[in-house]
DNA sequence: GTGAAAGCGCTAACAT
DNA sequence: ATGTTAGCGCTTTCAC
């Protein structure tokens, strides 16, 4: 065979569909469309030799006299990340319901793969874009929101215009704090995640359920480390190191929490006894591990589809959504 | 505002650029795609336009004059198990080297869905396709394949210009085997996948395996089920009920070994001395479960990363990638 | 080395 | 209710 690979016969255009339904053209762009009024004898004619044909409308040239495409694109820091899957998978389902096509595109929080996303979904038209963007200043996401449909997903946003879904943070925060305090452990601390702006809803919520419950401000007792189970394993190492007396720890999330199992663990102490664990997401992984994960879930699925609903209802919107304590063994 | 949302002034097209830099529209379009020879010179003079108007080719035009898109489509049955996403990342980072968006998409085995995408990529002129196509006959991947550059993933092929990208199950089989039987454990049964076309590489190594230690033929052993930890609980339950003096389980996958390993359990078996298990994948899950699973790792990251690259290369290609066994408690 | 013309497949606007 | 004209933004072909 040549180094050509041999392809099937150049695909059918709209121009054979009409030669073979003998009408014209637009008639079957009508036909497809579901455009106007058609007689409906002459549209089965159309739907018939589309199907002879086995005729597919070409996206891209649709797309180009449209000024659009039914691409969404999606933006997630790692999609091997375990948090993120189930959020693709929402979004899919949700795009697959509105006849759109995902672009998937992972960052790493690097606010320039961040904007080369949008810029690429820009070149493209696309319908829209959902995501995550931890790296990336308001002002100039709000720049972006003006030429392309956005809708951003858990930050804290102050541009009214700007539409997003989060999560309760708050109230899931504090949820783990009352857990915490109401199994007896009173030296708390917190695994706070030291990538991505705008992610501190946590922490606040951490420092002042702890004030209110009278343990003063804990601030010291914060300490960052990287979102990942080696990240939390650090921090926590260091979180019992500066403070000993610490018994409850609520980690940014469970992939944090369950590195603090382990150091807790790893440190001699008795799991959730002497230290207990709070994570948050709820990860497949986090009720498999030993001893199973006390944590605050996020519905991650309904999180991806409210993102894609939330875009494709043009009015601006900002959603947050219920969380749910699930406790286990770690606290 | 309007309900017409605001959008920023429309973007700049090839001519913007040509004007400004005071030259044609196709000296733009030479000093962009690096063809032919131009006067140095004036290339900077077109890139420096290209730059002061924040200039990006409209992907679709380009698409649609080319005949072709830097789109290759990534097609798995769901992105929610947790085996894909390392899978998805080591596509997308291959697929950005070579300058290429990725579309996802969800089949959950369908083979209505599978044509779906592979339609839907047609419809894009995609640049190519590389996936895990457990519903669709190899006759018909090889009739797409004619039309679109396919790559498959983990299928035994017969046809042998249709390129593939898949792991050593047949080796990663025997030494899950062989590590059973080393263990002492005699009495084996498997669990198998009862999804998917063309997966049979794991039961038929079992088997001879198997039947080479002089175990006989262990046919009646191999219980199916859904390749989930539910599926493996359900078919563990199966197997240890029909045979209970099995003492040792091989799993089609992680996810049913899981299964395996709580279903011994909840039996009241010791993992591993009455009940060992091995899985196969080595999810992230796996070294964090208690007992740790012992599994056979595939390189998830570097599948995704071959399967693009095989796409990229013309020549019909059938890559094996090593497998690794992993000791851990289970076995 | 550069410009002009043509056209990819589709649909919006206008005619009939 | 249907056909015709035009043109989306780009690259290929062919002049110069």
């Amino acid at each position: 065979m040549s180094p050509e690979r041999m392809r099937r016969e150049k695909r059918a255009t709209i121009e054979d569909v009409a030669r073979v339904a003998g009408v014209g053209r637009q008639t079957v762009s009508r036909a497809l469309n579901d455009k106007a009024e058609i007689a409906p004898e002459t549209r089965q004619r159309v739907l018939a030799a589309v199907a002879e044909l086995g005729y597919r409308p070409n996206a891209m040239a649709r797309g180009m006299r449209t000024q659009r495409s039914d691409v969404i694109g999606l933006v997630v820091s790692d999609i091997a990340n375990p948090f993120y899957p189930a959020v693709a998978r929402g979004v899919y389902d949700a795009a697959q319901d509105a006849g759109c096509s995902v672009v998937l595109y992972n960052t790493d929080a690097d606010p320039v793969r961040e904007r080369g996303a949008l810029e690429d979904l820009l070149a493209r038209s696309a319908r829209g874009v959902v995501g995550f963007f931890y790296g990336t200043a308001e002002s100039v996401l709000g720049e972006y929101a003006k030429s392309i449909s956005l809708v951003v997903a858990d930050r804290v946003l102050t541009d009214p215009a700007m539409r997003s879904v989060s999560n309760d943070f708050a109230t899931g925060t504090r949820a783990a704090v009352a857990r915490l305090l109401g199994r007896g452990h009173r030296d708390l601390g917190m695994l706070d995640s030291s990538v991505g702006v705008a992610l501190d809803e946590r922490r606040s919520a951490f420092l002042e359920a702890c004030a209110e419950a009278g343990l003063g401000n804990l601030s010291a007792r914060v300490v960052q480390g990287a979102p990942s189970i080696d990240g939390g394993l650090a921090a926590s190492r260091t979180l019992l190191a500066g403070f000993p007396q610490v018994d409850g720890i609520f980690a940014f999330n469970d992939l944090m929490g369950i590195g603090a199992v382990r150091a807790a663990l790893e440190l001699g102490r008795a799991v959730p006894a002497d230290c207990a664990v709070v994570g948050f997401d709820d990860l497949p992984m986090s009720a498999l591990i030993h001893p199973p994960l006390t944590t605050v879930r996020i519905d991650k699925y309904g999180h991806g589809q409210a993102l894609v609903r939330t875009l494709l209802t043009e009015e601006p919107q900002r959603l947050v959504l219920p969380v749910t304590l699930i406790g286990r063994a770690t606290a």
